[in-house]
DNA sequence: CTCTCCCT
């Protein structure tokens, strides 16, 4: 039987011979990974080289390897060979490695020209992997810097139109190999449970559906609760998820030893990973849990959301592999158009630390400058650089420094590879860098002690009593001993210092340590604040809660304070030896007053604190500017003469332009500290800040030579022909009030000017009793006109007052008619 | 009741 592959394969070896670059989709069944790779080995643009083939999963790896072996007769090892982590099998005669993802990245730092390798193909890259997209900007740059005749080959399950065009490569298809699968609608109550809508489903097919069913769930929970509903049908009922010990995986992919039909309650493994025999029926709650990384708290959790369509795709064609069948999707057609069409790459979910120090490795100290597909965020990488610098991995200019090196030597996270190339006790380190990157040996509520863990562990490997899951348990030995044989070290099973647990978790997570809070009576112990300035609480009843300091390795961020689930006591002695006295001098504004002291820091923590006895002018001076910038400008007391001052400056800077200063109240704020400052090194209370002379301060922003222009152009007052002065009302953006009585302006015809006689001002002409009678800037067509009607409402009101006939010819006056006369 | 999946 030929694969639907085999067409294709001539249009294959065309592309790469031409192109350096080359995307293959072609769907499930189609025979791309397990039957193309043999048919290239002996392409001529190779020149005897050989393949690289990578893989996003171990057991594919090894599956894939072993199904390759088989085609050419061979074992695994001689013309085929694989290598995954903790396993290696290949020899001298090896020209096709299968391998994941990992292995790539490590093998281009060691040889970044890849020598001897003549190809190199991504396999499922649809699934965009942050490993997979690493490797492609990796190989693209080599490609172009070095090895003008490395080959890369992309192929993917699912169509994507675009991909062909971003990458500049052409594109060849082919079909798959599936049987029909009937997919159907049936809508249900998203509020509700996603296991009920599940159970129902379930049991509606076991009624009219043929086959084993395979239903997909979020995560273990929901699994757990479905089972236990469907504890009494007639058929075998059995849950499926990745944590799950083999035997049980297993149990779920094989037929029912008593020939029962089966139900696989399974979370998203079941979409790609395993292959469940003699399924006919899916049915797709229609949610899925993954990863979300948390740049504010540098914490991943997790997040139930929405399938995604080519998800849900792949879930239906799950029931199509061996015969025809159906898949129930538990959402509506509608709703199903609305779904997001895929996952985003997890390049840009994810924790980008690993990542990062990979570049730095290689030289890129600007993740910017690879060819990426997508490009990872910009402030995700400098929030991994702020980690790695705090591991010193990196130096200020994002270059790897001699112990960042160090760390890539560790396969793992650069947390816990600081942790074993920075510990005094290489074996303890080895034993809690394993349980760190494993699932937790002991049961939920065991506290969270890490001394309890290592006690497990060790206890276990001295064969004395098991606490806790041995499959676990074995998992974590693995990886121990992998540390161990890098840090040339014996196992050690005595049970260890507990302050010593805190400062190698304190290796690993420096922002971690926490203090504890001062206990409010009536309150659960064990409150902590940490060095990175979120809070965060044992559970209640913790044996930990009494400690003083902790070094927390896990947590979680629900609320506004965190969950403790891992974690060892800390000296607080330890602290306070790598803390430093720092000058803190602070507004409080509850009580309005500048407080200043010493205090010990380390982060967010203030491990102690003594007076301080010279305040340090500058670090005054900012501390209330940060005040009032906080708490606003009414802080101050602005005087009627300085906001007289601000408000001609301003006019100016409106009339003549940027060479008057700026005044409003924005770019005071702003330069609070050039302005205000040596007033402010006085200032002790709030008392004494609404108190401060603002003008004299104002003042000095103005240049000398503009302080004479001021006065001529913006005078403070204007004289009219009654001989009085006159203040002016200035403000910005508008023409200035001069407020006058009128009959302190008969026979003046001009209105008067400022701003040079540019700017005429805006006259309120005043009833005897100082009432605006009219608002004008045209003083002649008043006395012409309005005058009249004025007069003759005022006159009768204001008799002692002068009204002339004759406005342009009386004598102007402030006075009465007889004080005039006298 | 933190915990989908996966990797060096």
């Amino acid at each position: 039987m030929t694969l639907p592959i085999q067409t294709v394969v001539p249009e294959v070896k065309a592309a790469l011979a031409q192109h350096p670059l080359v995307v293959l989709q072609a769907p499930p069944g189609a025979g791309k990974s397990t039957a193309l790779p043999l048919d290239l080995l002996h392409e001529e643009w190779l020149a005897g080289q050989s393949i690289i083939m990578l893989q996003p999963r171990r057991v594919a790896a090894r599956a894939v390897a072993a199904r390759l072996a088989e085609g050419l007769g061979e074992a695994v090892g001689e013309t085929v060979g694989s290598r995954v982590r903790f396993e290696s099998r290949v020899s001298d005669r090896t020209r096709l490695e299968v391998v994941t993802e990992g292995i790539l990245t490590r093998r281009l730092q060691r040889d970044p020209e890849l020598s001897g390798v003549g190809l190199v193909i991504l396999d499922e890259f649809h699934e965009r992997s942050l490993n997979a997209d690493l490797a492609l900007a990796l190989l693209r740059e080599v490609q172009g810097a070095l090895r003008d005749d490395l080959r890369v080959l992309v192929m993917s399950a699912t169509l994507d139109p675009d991909l062909p065009a971003r990458l500049g490569a052409p594109l060849v298809e082919s079909a798959g190999r599936a049987y029909p699968v009937d997919v159907r609608y049936l809508p249900t109550d998203p509020t509700g449970r996603v296991e009920d809508a599940v159970v129902a489903a379930v049991r509606r097919a076991l009624d009219t559906d043929e086959g084993d069913i395979l239903a997909f769930l979020p995560g273990v929970r929901e699994i757990r609760g479905a089972a236990a509903q469907l504890a009494g049908v007639d058929a075998a009922v059995l849950p499926l998820y990745g944590d799950l010990p083999l035997a049980e995986q297993r149990r779920a992919l094989m037929p029912d030893p008593g020939g029962r039909r089966k139900v696989v309650l399974a979370t998203s493994i079941a979409e790609t990973s395993l292959t469940i025999q003699g399924v006919r029926v899916v049915v797709d709650g229609g949610q899925s849990r993954r990863q979300q990384f948390d740049p504010a708290t540098g914490l991943t959790r997790m997040v139930t959301g929405r399938v995604t369509q080519d998800a849900a795709t792949q879930r239906a064609g799950r029931a199509g592999r061996t015969a025809p069948g159906v898949c129930y999707r538990l959402w509506s057609e509608r709703t199903q158009a609305l779904l997001p069409a895929a996952q985003p790459p997890e390049l840009l979910m994810a924790d980008l630390a690993p990542l990062t120090l990979e570049l730095a490795g290689w030289g890129t100290t600007d993740p910017a400058d690879l060819p990426w597909l997508d490009a990872p965020p910009p402030t995700r990488i400098d929030t991994a650089r702020t980690l790695l610098r705090s591991l010193d991995a990196l130096d200020d200019a994002g270059r790897i420094t001699p112990a960042g090196t160090r760390l890539l030597d560790f396969p793992t996270h650069p947390r816990l590879a600081h942790l074993l190339s920075e510990a005094d006790d290489a074996a303890l380190a080895a034993d809690v860098a394993a349980l760190l990157e494993e699932r937790d040996p002991l049961p939920p509520g065991s506290g969270a002690d890490l001394s309890e863990r290592v006690d497990a562990l060790r206890g276990w490997r001295a064969g004395g009593r098991t606490r806790g899951e041995v499959a676990v348990l074995e998992r974590v030995e693995r990886l121990s001993k992998q540390w161990r044989r890098l840090l040339k070290v014996q196992p050690d099973n005595a049970p260890p210092d507990p302050y010593a647990l805190g400062e190698l978790l304190a290796l690993a997570y420096p922002e971690r340590v926490a203090l504890a809070r001062e206990s409010v009576a009536g309150l659960h112990k064990g409150r902590f604040l940490l060095a990175g300035g979120q809070g965060a609480a044992l559970p209640e009843g913790d044996a930990l809660a009494g400690a003083r300091a902790l070094a927390v390795a896990h947590l979680n961020m629900t609320g506004a304070e965190g969950r403790i689930f891992l974690a060892a006591p800390l000296n607080p002695a330890w602290l306070a030896a790598r803390a430093t006295w720092q000058d803190a001098v602070r507004w409080d504004a509850r009580t309005g007053t500048l407080l200043a002291q010493q205090e010990l820091r380390l982060g967010a923590l203030a491990l102690d604190t003594r007076p301080l006895r010279e305040v340090p002018a500058d670090l005054k001076v900012k501390a209330i500017a940060d005040a009032v910038r906080a708490e606003g400008l009414h802080l101050l007391t602005f005087s009627p003469a300085a906001s007289a001052f601000r408000a001609r400056v301003q006019s100016l800077r409106e009339w003549r332009g940027e060479e008057w200063p700026d005044l409003s109240d924005a770019a005071l704020l702003a330069t609070l500290e050039d302005w205000l400052g040596s007033g402010l090194e006085r200032v002790r209370t709030r008392d004494d800040l609404a108190r401060l002379d603002l003008l004299p301060a104002l003042q000095s922003l103005l240049p000398w030579n503009l302080t004479r222009e001021l006065d001529e152009l913006a005078p403070t007052h204007l004289s009219v022909p009654s001989g009085s002065r006159v203040r002016l009302e200035y403000r910005p953006g508008e023409a200035p009030i001069l407020a006058v009585k009128l009959q302190e302006l008969f026979g003046l015809a001009d209105t008067p000017t400022v701003n040079g006689g540019r700017t005429p001002v805006l006259l309120h002409l005043l009833s005897p009793a100082g009432r605006p009678v009219q608002v004008t800037q045209d003083l002649r067509s008043f006395w012409n006109s309005s005058y009249f009607e004025v007069r003759k409402d005022l006159r009768g009101r204001y008799p002692k007052h002068p009204w002339p006939d004759d406005p342009w010819t009386h004598e102007p006056t402030r006075w009465t008619k007889r004080r005039a006369e006298k």
